[in-house]
RNA sequence: GGGCGGUUAGCUCAGUUGGUAGAGCAAUCCGUUUACACCGGAAAGGUCGCAGGUUCGAGUCCUGCACCGCCCACCA
């Protein structure tokens, strides 16, 4: 077939997607252009553009992406698409959320399957490598199936939750607010996941329906009131029975106190209070407080004063009691006791109830509420505000972390889309308690307080220099029979070798100079074994070894009883008592923290003298130490050292073994991408200030490392004047051997200096500008995320930023529904009937899949999607490859034929048309933008103008004004195809259509 | 129990400030006319959940009811 106007092949064959996608997102990153620093309007004009800000709802990095995903990045790529045709200075921030608990959770639970171990068993060092091992194979997963999809956003800007720069923000976030008073540690009821040993929020709660007894009953045959419970267990703990104030029924024994002598073996007292809290119509209008185990009844204590008496444990067993009752797991105290008031004649009555039961999302556990020391923010507590950019919150006004929740919404100074959101938000604000931010799991950014191990005062982002673990050798066959061995010199047995390469691992990242030990052959093994692992050099003292144990060495330890035969001061014949050994260890363990300060260092030693050690350290009394448990083989414990506590002058301390809650990091996610806290400085000299001001933006300069990182936004500042001249983005870190031809140029700057004092070696790349990213794209434009999160993620960061900032996080909520598959169902793994979107890009693209999600999808309205769907999208690709085609096949002349009433009609009715979806786009509509353009193109332009302009020359000469406009309008819908599309236009020289002006009336 | 939605063509859903209903898919009939069969043309299909009200006029606003869904709380 002839081909006289030179059309592409690529036109004579359907439109290939998969041929397609991967090379012009290519092309798209290369061209720099997701980053706003090079779009042509930020060099034009860098001051004056307005940016336009997204930052990606992270995915978690416990997976892949699925269809729902796919929605919230196919919205925000439209809008950023769109904003940048419109000449902002456009940046979208991709990330991904360590989602902690999720995260921990789901590694655990494939741990436990492949190799039947749980997190104990490897320890919290290996653990923590595994996960992120975990996540970081997920987040690969994630980026590229992020771009798969098209995403256009800036991947020089990306950040994790976890990361070093966002660790910083959650530990200043951290200090701002214990400094303010909002962070505090409290005793409260928490929901305690007995199966997972973990606290858990309020919405990693599920609501079984299970049927229950609700058993009525008195606490002795003389107490004159009758109570009902569907929780007999928890009634040893009870301290009152509140009654109405209102209720005739009570009112003559209110405020006396009853005592109950032997309630199933445990004496109770009773005292009778009134509580508007309490429904006269329910059961017996009477309730049996249990302050401990019941968040209602520990505010009812709260406010009569009554004693909270703990009586079920971490691992939901009774303690306290006989031994009827004392160590039983709950459900079995539960029939015991009923069964006792049944037998005791005080039961009355046993109903059969449906009841919801409150079970761990992530393992099933039953929940038991527990009074437990946890970290908080107060959300009620009044703070002032030093510089508000809050709406109707003036600079000096003292407000509490809800008002500002609240205001943000209700001043319209953050907008929800749809709009009747923000009642659901302002119900939700409204019963908002204080946030428990401390999780007891090892995956997340570690409180950042730390403990003197003597007077336990607390310090908020301690700087702590040099770290000392001890650790006990590993097992030998003394140790494993029994024995006491003292100075019986055995060597390891197969499991204390292994024990040893376990600890091994465990300090391996931890950059140990010296390893000490001492000199029986247990303790040398077991430091030979770490340092073949870790490195550093092994120093042996005799001082470190094991307690003298005179006569009884080598007899079995149940035989001798040596901790009530030889109590702390006590001794055996010939042997030394731990007095004895405390001075004498502690005295070596001084001298090389002496020698060796500023290192790491490891001390290997025995059970007996470590123990000895830490009861100095941690400042027991001697009947405490005794109490607790020795050492195990090959536990590592870690100390750190920093200045001496303002307190007691000791210098050690340890830090709080539990992480953050991730919605606390997951708050500061659209400052902390940003840079937030921008607090670090960079040092430069006149030259070259000079130099950046005047030319590149992109500079490197090679300087000693600090700890500085990648991402990191430093002020620059002039070390001549001090003055502050601008902001880095540190792009690049890179080591880098002095060359004697670089040595020139620095000698340059350094003067007379001699070089080696100062000599670089890493050399920084950064990008410059005059302000920071955080002035300059904070607050953010609008966010994307599912509705679901509405109060855990998108409430948090207006918290957040309100706080911290005094500013809102963003302006637009625009929220998205849920994805569905075709029978109405949440795709799931357990039905099997998961749509993968990197599946659906590949059979029908990606441009397919995103029209399909988007196409007559409103916010926040939940959506149905099937392939029959995604097909008629990947119909209409090809519709708009070959409308191409045609019209490339038809193109006389570039010019606009002249006017006539014909022409007018289609162009003014077109121009009218891209004016409404114009409309439609600024105003979030894009379901119907992407309806209507649709629509135009397949059934008005391709139907009936290109039908027409067969026969009507002039209508033709319209064909190829309308038709660029019209990919113009698609291509934030549809970007590959018609990025594809645009190369493949006879024209000179072209832009990428990404970057072409969106066509305006 | 409290709150928030939804109910429009067989299915999935639009319907922006009230002006006598729209799209896709499916189904029906016709058509292989050189951009495209991942196509074109034609026709069909709805008293907009029910009952009241406001209005010249209601899918759209108000009241009540029914059914479905979601969120929050968790009643001892």
């Amino acid at each position: 077939m002839e081909n006289p106007k030179n059309i592409p092949e690529k036109f004579l064959k359907p439109y290939d997607s998969s041929e397609t996608e991967a090379r012009v997102y290519k092309l798209w990153e290369e061209s720099g252009f997701f980053n706003p620093d090079n779009l042509p309007v930020a060099s034009d004009n860098p001051n004056s553009a307005k940016s336009f800000t997204i930052v990606m709802p992270p995915p978690n990095v416990t997976g892949v992406l699925h269809m729902g995903h796919a929605l919230g990045l196919t919205l925000q790529d439209i809008i950023i698409r769109y904003k940048r045709m419109r000449g902002f200075r456009t940046l979208w921030i991709p990330g991904t959320d360590h989602a902690a608990i999720a995260t921990q959770s789901k590694v655990e639970k494939e741990i436990k399957k492949n190799e039947d171990k749980s997190r104990h068993d490897l320890g919290r060092e290996e653990m923590l490598r595994r996960i992120d091992a975990f996540a970081k194979d997920s987040h690969d997963t994630i980026v590229s199936q992020i771009k798969v999809m098209g995403a256009s956003c800036d991947w020089s800007r990306e950040a994790f939750t976890l990361d070093v720069t966002r660790s910083r923000a959650v530990n200043t976030m951290f200090k701002k607010m214990y400094d303010d008073g909002l962070i505090y540690r409290g005793n409260r009821i928490v929901n305690w996941d007995p199966k997972g040993q973990t606290t858990i929020a309020d919405d990693e709660i599920v609501y079984e329906e299970r049927k229950a007894k609700l058993y009525t009953f008195k606490y002795s045959k003389d107490f004159p009131i009758s109570i009902s419970t569907t929780r007999p267990e928890t009634k040893v703990g009870d301290v009152a029975v509140a009654v109405h104030p209102d209720d005739a029924r009570y009112k003559e024994f209110v405020g006396k106190t009853y005592e109950i002598a032997d309630f199933c073996g445990v004496p109770l007292s009773i005292k009778i209070v009134a509580d508007e809290s309490v429904e006269k119509g329910f059961g017996t209008g009477a309730l049996g407080v249990t302050p401990a185990h019941s968040e209602i009844d520990w505010e009812i204590a709260d406010r009569h004063d009554l004693p909270r008496l703990q009586v079920i444990s971490e691992l939901a067993k009774m303690t306290v009691g006989d031994e009827r009752l004392k160590g039983k797991k709950v459900s079995e105290a539960r029939e015991i006791i009923v069964e006792w008031l049944r037998a005791e004649g005080l039961l009355e009555k046993e109903e059969e109830v449906s009841q919801n039961v409150a079970t761990a999302e992530r393992t099933g556990g039953i929940i038991e509420p527990l009074p437990k020391l946890q970290w908080f923010i107060n959300v009620n507590a009044k703070f002032k505000l030093q510089n508000s950019k809050l709406k109707g919150l003036e600079t000096g006004m003292e407000v509490s972390l809800k008002e500002i929740m609240k205001n943000a919404v209700s001043s319209r100074q953050v907008a929800i889309l749809p709009e009747h959101f923000d009642k659901t938000y302002f119900h939700w604000i409204e019963n908002l308690r204080d946030w428990c931010i401390s999780r007891q799991i090892w995956y997340g950014h570690r409180v950042p307080v730390w403990y003197c191990l003597h007077c336990k005062k607390q310090y908020v982002n301690l700087e702590t220099g040099a770290k000392i673990y001890l650790t006990r050798h590993g097992e030998t066959d003394s140790n494993k029979e029994g024995r006491i061995a003292g100075s019986i010199d055995l060597p390891l047995n197969q499991t204390g070798t292994e024990q040893a390469m376990v600890a091994a691992q465990k300090l391996k990242n931890e950059n140990i100079d010296y390893i000490i030990c001492s000199n029986l052959i247990r303790a040398k093994e077991t430091a030979e074994i770490i340092q073949k692992e870790i490195g550093g050099e092994i120093i042996i003292d005799p001082e470190l070894r094991e307690r003298e144990y005179g006569v009884v060495e080598g007899m079995y330890g149940k035989d001798i009883k040596p901790l009530k035969t030889y109590q702390y001061e006590g001794k055996p014949e010939n042997g030394e008592s731990y007095k004895e050994v405390e001075e004498r260890i502690h005295n070596a363990f001084v001298s090389h923290r002496k020698k060796f300060e500023g290192k790491n260092i490891l001390v290997v030693s025995h059970g007996g003298a470590l123990r000895t050690l830490m009861k100095r350290l941690l400042d027991l009394d001697p009947m405490e130490m005794l109490a607790r448990t020795a050492i195990k083989n090959a536990d590592v414990i870690q100390i750190e050292i920093s200045k001496p506590c303002e307190n007691c002058k000791n210098d050690i301390f340890e830090q709080d073994p539990d992480t953050l809650d991730t919605w606390f990091s997951s708050g500061t996610w659209t400052f902390s991408t940003l840079g937030w806290p921008i607090d670090k400085k960079m040092g430069m000299n006149e030259k070259f200030v000079e130099r950046i001001k005047s030319g590149d933006k992109t500079n490197t300069t090679r300087l000693e490392k600090k700890d500085w990182n990648i991402g990191d936004i430093l002020q620059l500042e002039n070390t001549q004047t001090g003055e502050l001249f601008g902001y880095a983005r540190i792009t690049n870190i890179e080591e880098i051997p002095l060359t004697a031809e670089k040595k020139g140029t620095l000698q340059e700057y350094y003067g007379e200096k001699d070089l080696t004092e100062v000599a670089p070696t890493w050399k920084y790349s950064f990008v410059y500008s005059e302000k920071s990213d955080l002035e300059t794209y904070h607050p953010t434009d609008v966010i994307v995320p599912a509705y679901e999160i509405l109060f855990h993620w998108i409430a948090r960061m207006i918290l957040m930023s309100g706080y911290a900032l005094e500013t809102i996080p963003f302006h637009t909520v625009y929220l998205t529904g849920i994805v569905r598959d075709a029978k109405g169902r949440k795709f799931s793994k357990s039905l099997g009937n998961g749509i993968d979107p990197i599946e659906i890009a590949k059979k029908f693209g990606a441009d397919a899949g995103r029209m399909a999600l988007v196409v007559g999808t409103a916010a926040g309205t939940d959506m149905k999607i099937s392939e029959d769907k995604i097909k008629g999208y990947r119909n209409f690709s090809n519709k708009i490859w070959n409308i191409t085609r045609f019209v490339m096949e038809n193109v006389e002349t570039e010019s606009l034929g002249s006017s006539t009433s014909k022409l007018d009609e289609i162009m003014d009715e077109w121009k009218k048309i891209a004016a409404d979806i114009t409309d439609d786009m600024e105003n979030f509509r894009f379901h119907l933008a992407s309806e209507k353009i649709y629509h135009y193109v397949w059934h008005r332009f391709a139907d009936e103008i290109i039908e027409q302009s067969k026969t009507d020359a002039e209508i033709k000469s319209a064909l190829i004004h309308i038709w660029t406009d019209c990919l113009k309008i698609l291509h934030p819908f549809m970007p590959f195809v018609t990025e594809e599309i645009w190369a493949l236009l006879p024209a000179e020289k072209r832009n990428l259509l990404m970057v072409e002006k969106w066509p305006t009336t």
